[in-house]
RNA sequence: GCCUGGGUGGCGGAAUAGGUAGACGCAAGGGACUUAAAAUCCCUCGGUGGUCCCCCACCGUGCCGGUUCAACUCCGGCCUCAGGCACCA
């Protein structure tokens, strides 16, 4: 009698072994070859999703199967820990950030235990530990030191909900908090003294290594490119008409720069208000300014926005041609981008057209397309291709791009610019004004001024006695005994900074950490981080492929220079894994619905509450706000982890989104069961056999399959190494197909009963990276006693694979027509009789005369005529 | 507008180096077992047409064209979806 599968009891039994062998603690050994696989850590906000599930069996799959490759495996789990969520919280429920914080990882550490993940949970820490942190204040004095950090008065994003401050990598492209609120207000603009890291003199690097990543994704080193936004071109100095000084400009068209008619200003550009003062136009302008400063910041910079400005009064001249050019105020130019003014050349840029025909400035034309020559009264929008040079003193006649370099080389000769590289990536503001993060070191003396607490009085520790009620000023504020301190330099009362820092500082070097998670003497213990980093290979969401990524490469890249590791990239190879889908059903009387509100009737579904019809469902990332949600422990609950973890890596490719399907999930948990059975039912013939050994000659069923197991092992190991799980697993579900129809499961000869063994005891081995607690029970069902992550990784025979007789397909000119089985032995002569001799074929050839015939070995032959 | 990545049955998806399109699974339909249900097992399953019982022909991987003996795969042009960037000078 076979017992039912009862993967609770498994489950719990197999996992209970796992930790008391400590079967996945981390060692480093310079003799084995390390491999590092890393997932994102968690955030630890109350129970795991399906999108942790998802994530953590891919990476699963991959450590179990180098541990079996014989690698020394580090496969650890933390926890990014500071965060608002813990603060919201203590608002709504009057629980401490710490208290709900640390209760929230129990959980969920609990719950990846039920998922059966092989993590070195010795390696575990939080990132609200004040033994992680205090490294983190230490980074930051010597990021102080070295001119990395700094401190300035800046206009910042500002999200109403968090009531702190976002970077720029924080505020979506429509203008929201990357947090994702339901009724988002959209980022607004404050002005606010700040801390900021100095990303941006690390743009270059942070570029040029994205052609260094072959292991990454292209699109997320696309959106890296995209962000850091490099343009080439060239500075322009327009002296002032009244000789007072220069307005900077940059351009990636300098080649247009005789074009240039009149210049236009942010309305934050120190000389906008300046240049029109005791002129009939100060008021004027000021207006504008007061004006625009009051928009806010999305529907300024948005594009659609009308474009508009006002004379300030005074002009400047084109510097090449001495052209009086009257200077303008204008909404469309950014005090962020470049240096704050933009030459006006109306003939070859749009948005300067439109400036120029709305406020009457003068267009000339500068350069020549080929074809029909551009006319300036005439134009009806601006030529913004390539050309050549018009108008243009001795550049006349150049092609635009040589006239670019030839340009840029002249400014440059004549004191008036020269190349220039601009990007868009801005520094990194990590100042939060929050509670639960870390602590910025900083001590501010009313006659010493901004003073780093020095190295030997770290850690600042945040304190645990505040009260939180999300009004008003960061709650550290308000605690008296934390602000009011001595200056380290002249010991007269001082005060502490009060802000946190962005919880992306913890996440940015916490893979770091892990290689030496118990270093008490420093951050980071040089020998073990050389020997473990970088990370072979890391995975994560998508959603940070600009966020922690690029903030994680910055890092790194500091922390060399500090010494404190050794390589330039964390992380070789980058796996971004889609999101888990579910449909959703929006009705439009009640809103977001869950399955169980909705009724269907035939092709039509209706609302349960409200009765009316509702569209077919749409599918959407997994969110509780959408009612789309499936609990992983609901999963475990009914299925186990094993038929969770399957469903997950068999239902789309780990890159792919994962549209969710209840009765997918019944179709893993079916063919868990299926194996189940097989094992149970033939492995009281199979005990204490082993498999034949490589190269035996067989015949008949035996050899066919031997032949089908090793194929199976060939292909899940290539399609385990090419990240292609969902194959795998089809494979496996092939030969198990495969055994259940063999007839050798009747056989009571060695031989049969042999090649029987392997083919079973292949499987269990295959699965066991994919759902490893039952493959462990099956595995201690055909008489082992050792875990089976234990057992070597099978290899393939490559002589078992080898076949007899091959199918040949037979083309005639190019179509399938037939197909023939003939000895591997025959050669393209041989195999051409015998694809003649076909009916089919013959119906096809006959009365025409063969005009060549392709052969491709093992595959097809393809008759022309 | 620029930069990525996609588009294959009713559905999720296969096809690793240009060589049998639709593996594996889900759903659906039919059958077996059963007093019945569940579970399990077997069969069918891209479309159209032909004397559609095991047979055959044609069409078929977003669209149009090209290269090739042969194209889901390579090249050119387009359509479309998703994501990123964007009044960026």
């Amino acid at each position: 009698m076979i017992p039912k599968y009862n993967p609770k009891e498994i489950e719990e039994k197999w996992q209970k072994i796992w930790e008391e062998q400590k079967l996945f603690k981390a060692i480093e050994d310079p003799n084995k070859k390390k491999y590092y696989l890393l997932e994102m850590f968690p955030y630890p906000s109350g129970k795991i999703h399906m999108g942790h599930v998802r994530n953590y069996s891919i990476g699963d799959v991959i450590a179990r199967y180098k541990w079996m490759k014989g690698f020394n495996v580090l496969h650890p789990m933390a926890w990014d820990a500071f965060g608002m969520p813990a603060e919201n919280a203590a608002i709504e429920h009057g629980v401490h950030p710490a208290k709900w914080t640390y209760e929230n990882i129990e959980y969920m550490k609990h719950q990846l235990k039920r998922m059966g993940f092989s993590y070195d949970w010795d390696r575990e820490f939080a990132t609200c530990d004040v033994s992680y942190y205090k490294w983190e204040q230490l980074f930051f004095i010597k990021m102080y030191e070295k001119g990395l950090a700094y401190k300035r008065k800046s206009l910042v994003n500002w999200c109403e909900i968090c009531k702190t401050v976002l970077a720029n990598e924080q505020v979506m492209g429509d203008g929201t908090c990357w947090r994702g609120h339901p009724d988002d207000p959209g980022v607004t603009q404050k002005e606010l003294e700040q801390w900021f890291f100095k990303i941006t003199d690390y743009a270059e690097e942070l570029l040029e290594w994205c052609d260094r990543l072959p292991g990454w994704p292209e699109r997320v080193l696309s959106m890296q490119r995209n962000w850091i936004g490099k343009s080439i071109g060239a500075e322009i100095h327009f002296p002032l008409e009244n000789g007072d000084g220069v307005i900077k400009v940059f351009t990636t068209r300098q080649d247009t720069v005789f074009g240039a008619t009149f210049m236009s200003l942010a309305p934050e550009h120190p000389l906008a208000l300046d240049l029109s003062k005791g002129t009939s136009q100060e008021k004027a302008v000021r207006d504008f300014i007061e004006k625009i400063k009051r928009q806010d910041w999305m529907k300024r910079t948005s594009p659609t926005t009308e474009k508009e400005g006002v004379f300030t009064g005074a002009y400047c001249l084109n510097p090449m041609t001495r052209e009086r050019m009257p200077i303008f105020v204008a909404n469309f130019v950014l005090m962020e981008y470049g240096t704050g003014a933009v030459m006006g050349v109306p003939t070859h840029d749009q948005r300067d057209f439109e400036f120029a025909k709305k406020y009457g400035l003068p267009l000339i034309v500068v350069i020549q397309p080929e074809g029909d020559p551009l006319v300036a009264e005439t134009m009806t929008q601006a030529y913004e291709g390539e050309g050549r040079l018009v108008h243009s003193g001795p550049f006349n006649g150049m092609d635009s791009v040589s006239a670019r370099e030839a340009i840029a080389k002249y400014l440059e000769e004549k004191g008036l610019g020269g190349k220039k590289v601009s990007y868009r990536l801005r520094d990194w503001g990590i100042s939060r004004q929050r509670y639960w993060g870390a602590p910025i070191p900083i001590i501010y003396c009313d006659r010493c001024g901004t003073v780093p607490v020095p190295e030997k009085e770290l850690p600042v520790v945040l304190p645990l006695d505040v009260e939180i009620t999300g009004m008003g000023e960061s709650p550290l504020a308000k605690v008296k005994d934390f602000v009011e301190t001595r200056c380290p330099s002249c010991h007269g009362p001082a005060r502490r900074e009060t802000d946190t820092m962005d919880t992306f500082v913890e996440s940015s070097w916490y893979f770091d950490r892990f290689a030496c998670p118990d270093y008490q003497e420093g951050p980071l213990d040089r020998k073990r981080v050389d020997y473990w980093m970088p990370v072979d290979q890391y995975i994560g969401g998508i959603e940070h492929a600009i966020l922690h990524l690029l903030y994680s490469r910055f890092f790194t890249r500091v922390l060399k220079e500090l010494g404190w590791v050794g390589v330039e990239e964390p992380f070789t190879n980058l796996l971004t894994q889609g999101m888990v889908c579910k449909e959703v059903y929006e009705c439009p009387r009640d809103g977001y619905l869950f399955p169980e509100e909705i009724e269907r009737k035939g092709e039509r579904i209706h609302c349960r509450k409200c009765g009316g019809e509702i569209e077919a469902g749409r599918l959407e990332k997994m969110s509780k706000s959408k009612k789309n949600v499936v609990d992983p422990e609901y999963l475990i609950e009914k299925y186990g982890a094993d038929t969770a973890r399957m469903f997950c890596l068999f239902a789309a490719p780990p890159e792919k989104d994962l549209d969710w399907s209840d009765q997918g999930v019944e179709g893993s948990f079916r063919f868990l069961n299926r194996v189940w059975r097989l094992i149970w039912d033939q492995a009281p013939r199979l005990k204490d056999l082993t498999p034949l050994p490589f190269g035996t000659p067989l015949e008949g069923e035996p050899r066919f399959l031997r032949q089908k197991t090793h194929q199976t092992i060939k292909k899940v190991t290539e399609d385990i190494e090419r990240f292609h799980f969902n194959t795998a697993i089809s494979a496996i579900m092939e030969l198990v197909n495969e055994i259940y129809a063999s007839d050798l499961k009747d056989q009571e000869d060695e031989r049969s009963r042999r090649v029987l063994r392997e083919a079973v005891e292949t499987t269990v081995l295959l699965l066991s990276p994919f759902v490893p607690h039952i493959s462990e029970e099956l595995w201690e069902q055909l008489g082992n006693h050792e875990s089976i992550i234990k057992r070597p990784w099978p290899e393939y025979d490559p002589e078992a694979i080898l076949k007899e007789e091959i199918l040949i397909v037979i083309q005639i000119n190019g179509k399938l027509r037939d197909r023939i089985t003939v000895p591997v032995s025959f050669g393209e002569e041989e195999i051409k009789q015998w694809a003649l001799k076909s009916e089919r074929v013959k119906r096809y050839v006959e009365g025409k005369e063969i005009k060549k015939v392709i052969f491709v070995p093992k595959k097809l032959i393809n008759i022309v005529c």
